[in-house]
DNA sequence: GTTCCACAGGAAAATATGGAGG
DNA sequence: CCTCCATATTTTCCTGTGGAAC
C-alpha cells in the first residue's frame, strides 16, 4: 500500500511544485539578486492555510541552494517562538552562536548586534506564521540587513499589519508580495495524483476518489493530502489492498478532527471551558459567554482574560467573531464555511 | 445629535510557573 | 530538596469605539 511514507506528511516539499508558476517566479525573482552576492529584498506570502505557502517558501531557498553555493536558510516558526527573544534566539542559534547565551542576562539589543555582526554567507529566514508574533518589530530589526532576505508567511496581510508601526508598515507594504489562492478542485487533484504516484502502489486508489478528497478539502492542501495519509494507513491497518470508500470517509473526518484537535489541545483547561461553551450555545455574546462560564469553572478568570482568551482562539481558527461593540457574537468556526470569493 | 454602555484591546503591575544551579 | 530568576499568564487600570436608546 504505502510506498514512501514521508511525501504523505506535512511539511513534505516535494520535488516538482504544482499550480504554483506565478507564485514561484515572483518569489525566485525576489532572491534573483541572491545568485550575484547581492541583498535581497522581504518577501512577503499570504494566502489561506493550506495553498502552500510555506512549501513554496522551503522550495524556492531549496532550488536557490542547489543554484549558489553560499546560502543558507533559516526557519522559524513564529506559531511557536512568538516573542521576539525566541525568535533572535532561533536565529543565532542557526548561526551557531547561542553558546554563552544566558536566558535574558544578555539584553536584546546584544543579540541584535550579533546577528548584525554575522558576516557568513547569505542566508534566508522564513518566519512562517509571522501574524503570530506578539512583536512584529523583529521584522523591523532584520528587514535593514543585508546579509538576511526575509520571507515572511502570514495568513492575511491584515493581520500582521494591524500590529506593526508605520514605519514599518510602509516598509513591508513596498516589499514584494506573493498572494496565493486556495486551489481549485482539479488543482488538488493533481497535486494529489503526484503524491499518490510517488507514495503508494499503483491502483490502490481512484481518480473519482481523489475528486472525492479535493471536493472535500475545499482548496486546502493540507487537509487533502492528510485525509490521503489518514486514508491510506488505515487501508494498511486492515490489510486491504484498495483504499475503499468507507475508508475515505472516514479519513476525510479523521484528518479534520485532527487538525482541529491539535489547536484544542494547545489550550488551557479554562480555554477549553469557554470553547465548550460556545460550542454549545452558539452564537454567544461576549457577555453571555462569560456568565455561563463563571457558573461553569471554580475560580473563573476575570472578563479581560477570557476576553484574551476569544481574540486568542480567534486567531487559531477556532472561533468567529461577528458583528462590532455591542453587537459582536462569537460561534464555531465550522458552522460558517461559506466561502465568499471577491 | 448626545449619552450610555458593552466591548476591544493596550500597558503595566502582580502573580504563577518552570528550570537551572546550588 | 530548595532558591532564585527568567518567563508566562493573569489582573488591574485604562482608553477608544460603535451601536442603541433617548
Amino acid at each position: 500500500m504505502i510506498r514512501d511514507a514521508r511525501v504523505l506528511r506535512a511539511g513534505f516539499v516535494p520535488r516538482e511544485i504544482e499550480h504554483r508558476n506565478a507564485g514561484l517566479n515572483h518569489l525566485s525573482s525576489v532572491f534573483e539578486p541572491i545568485k550575484s552576492g547581492e541583498p535581497a529584498d522581504t518577501a512577503l506570502v499570504t494566502g489561506p492555510s493550506g495553498v502552500g505557502k510555506t512549501c513554496l517558501s522551503k522550495f524556492v531557498s531549496e532550488r536557490l541552494r542547489e543554484e549558489v553555493l553560499d546560502v543558507e536558510t533559516t526557519y522559524i516558526n513564529c506559531w511557536r517562538n512568538y516573542t521576539r527573544f525566541r525568535v533572535l534566539y532561533q536565529i543565532l542559534e542557526d548561526l551557531g552562536e547561542t553558546i554563552d547565551i544566558h536566558r535574558q542576562s544578555t539584553p536584546h539589543d546584544e543579540l541584535i548586534a550579533r546577528i548584525e555582526s554575522y558576516d557568513g554567507p547569505q542566508r534566508i529566514i522564513i518566519l512562517d506564521e509571522a501574524d503570530q508574533l506578539e512583536d512584529p518589530s523583529i521584522l523591523y530589526d532584520l528587514h535593514s540587513l543585508d546579509r538576511f532576505a526575509i520571507i515572511c508567511i502570514a495568513n492575511r496581510e491584515t493581520e500582521l499589519m494591524s500590529h506593526v508601526d508605520d514605519r514599518l508598515r510602509s516598509r513591508l507594504q513596498s516589499s514584494e508580495h506573493v498572494c496565493l489562492e486556495k486551489y481549485h478542485d482539479e488543482q488538488l487533484i493533481d497535486i494529489l495524483q503526484a503524491r499518490v504516484r510517488w507514495g503508494l502502489e499503483p491502483d490502490v486508489i481512484s481518480n473519482d476518489q481523489l475528486a472525492t478528497i479535493a471536493n472535500s478539502a475545499a482548496g486546502d492542501a493540507r487537509l487533502a493530502i492528510g485525509t490521503l495519509r489518514s486514508a491510506a494507513s488505515a487501508a494498511t491497518r486492515e490489510n486491504c489492498d484498495r483504499i475503499t470508500d468507507e475508508l475515505l470517509q472516514q479519513a476525510a473526518t479523521d484528518a479534520q478532527d485532527q487538525l482541529h484537535q491539535r489547536s484544542l489541545d494547545s489550550l488551557t483547561p479554562h480555554q477549553q471551558s469557554v470553547y465548550a461553551i460556545v460550542r454549545e450555545h452558539e452564537p454567544l455574546s461576549p457577555g453571555s459567554i462569560y456568565d455561563r462560564y463563571t457558573d461553569r469553572v471554580d475560580e473563573p478568570r476575570t472578563k479581560r482574560t477570557v476576553r484574551t482568551y476569544l481574540q486568542k482562539m480567534v486567531q487559531y481558527n477556532l472561533l468567529v467573531a461577528d458583528g462590532s461593540s455591542r453587537n459582536r457574537e462569537y460561534a464555531l468556526v465550522d458552522s460558517a464555511v461559506v466561502s465568499t470569493p471577491p
